[in-house]
DNA sequence: AAAAATATATGCTCGGAGCATATACATCAA
DNA sequence: TTGATGTATATGCTCCGAGCATATATTTTT
């Protein structure tokens, strides 16, 4: 098999699985577009500051500012002031907002689950590996890295590659 | 390793992997958004028509139809009346159309490339393969493999696994 | 031939996103 | 301490893409 057409086919392949990903969590939360994210990295990093929210979200300041007004409205997330820095805002779930994230989370993993169920168990193991060696070698800043791991699940990440990278 | 962290690693480079293409892609489309995905199919099935673009897209109709026109102001396309459809719109690249789809699937190949240069000759085909195997899995009708290999280098891609799962 | 379905086009409105700007706080220099 | 610069957040303004409702043309079905 020549390489372009592999890296054809791992195209193809990262943009169905990122398509469902987005799908799946979008459909749990509050509006489309990036609220889902937010809230799983909210949920991660509770005290967040909405700049470290834009660069993981690759959006502008004020898109930023106006998203977390929206969750906030939908009372899905709370503004408090950060105790290290008067000038941030550090951003916390609301409990409402933690059973949003959970949601989001519990549609993400079925989704990646039932699209990885045709590998055997062996196969898997073997496919893990390797992502995790090219997602090792992608991630560079912490910036970054938050981008990477949005919509991950963090408690079923314990010892993520991403971190082992940056550490 | 555990399944769900497994999971989770593969999602995040999901995510990663059309992060960057989707970036490289656009950065070579006159708009953000869409209009790469939609240069791109129309290159590659010359004759299709709105409805069929519109679902690979997963568009309104109407959106579709704004982003045609755009695409058309711009140069890189035309509207043909279908020959086998007197109600359907024939879409074909222009010239220039053609020189800025050749753009993206080159910048998109880079960008590919390089993601995935870490990997040794063995393991990127044993990574091709099983991601071959998952592509086949995950394709059931026409517009979804449309959808799949939206941003699909089909030159390089004979014997494709999408069109071998369809057939 | 009439009715239903399909493909496209367009007026209208909504809302998310960015730009420019303002304010508050922090940090560094003198 | 004070002043200057940089950083974090907030908001008025505008733009533009996206969807809804509707209209028109063509095909298919009955």
């Amino acid at each position: 098999m020549a390489d372009s057409k592999i890296e054809n086919v791992i195209g193809a392949l990262a943009l169905a699985f990122a398509d469902t990903l987005q799908r799946d969590a979008q459909a749990k939360a509050p509006e489309p577009g990036p609220a889902a994210s937010a809230i799983t990295l909210i949920g991660h990093v509770p005290g967040l500051s909405i700049e470290r929210l834009r660069r993981a979200l690759s959006l502008s300041h004020s898109g930023t500012v106006r998203l977390v007004d929206r969750l906030v409205a939908e009372g899905l997330a709370a503004r408090f002031s950060a105790p290290d820095d008067h000038r941030a805002v550090a951003l916390r779930l609301t409990p409402l907002g933690e059973t949003t994230c959970s949601a989001i989370l519990a549609a993400r993993q079925t989704g990646l689950a039932s699209a990885l169920a045709v590998l055997s168990s062996e196969e898997l193991q073997e496919f893990g590996k390797l992502a995790a060696k090219l997602l090792r070698g992608l991630v560079s800043t912490e910036d970054h890295a938050y981008r990477v791991c949005r919509l991950c699940n963090y408690t079923a990440c314990l010892d993520c590659p991403v971190e082992a990278e940056l550490a």
